[in-house]
DNA sequence: CTCTGATGTAAGCTATACTTGACATTGTGT
DNA sequence: ACACAATGTCAAGTATAGCTTACATCAGAG
């Protein structure tokens, strides 16, 4: 298997503290997904990934890594 | 929104004609799931997507494309 | 102290990725 | 003609991403 993490909150805060209020409407998303996601509870579907990490302006494996297992 | 558009059909063929079984077995999924990815039946999730990327080689965004609309 | 903004938690619901298993089709080799 | 490999189709089940709604906590500002 694997193990997808990811820098959403990193990069929330490295751009000007965006907080996950605007993150999530940006990304066309609740804030739910983004606690959630930040947390590590659930994987986000590819489509969003792509979505936030365009809200970041950096590629998705910027964002999202995968860890062997 | 935005569509997700996948090239595995293509890379398959670029790699020595690999069959959708041989992916299958070594992205870790059944090949029913290859079938419909590459008819565009549905979007993998984002551990599929890495996983078919590391068999050919490649990033993520050579296999997958995401396109706005 | 009180109000507000930012974050976190929890329950229940829907949509869909992915599975298994069984069968059909087509092309190639013998 | 027959066998096999590769691809495709269909149906039913499970797991989970993402949603909505509602409420709790905590820090900073007035």
């Amino acid at each position: 298997m694997g193990r997808i993490e990811n820098r959403i909150r990193r990069l929330r805060f490295d751009n000007n503290e965006m907080t996950q209020e605007e993150l999530a409407q940006r990304a066309g998303c609740t804030r739910q997904t983004i606690i959630a996601l930040e947390q590590g509870k659930y994987v986000p579907s590819i489509e969003l990934a792509f979505r936030v990490a365009g809200v970041f302006g950096v590629s998705l494996e910027e964002v999202f890594q995968y860890e062997d297992s």
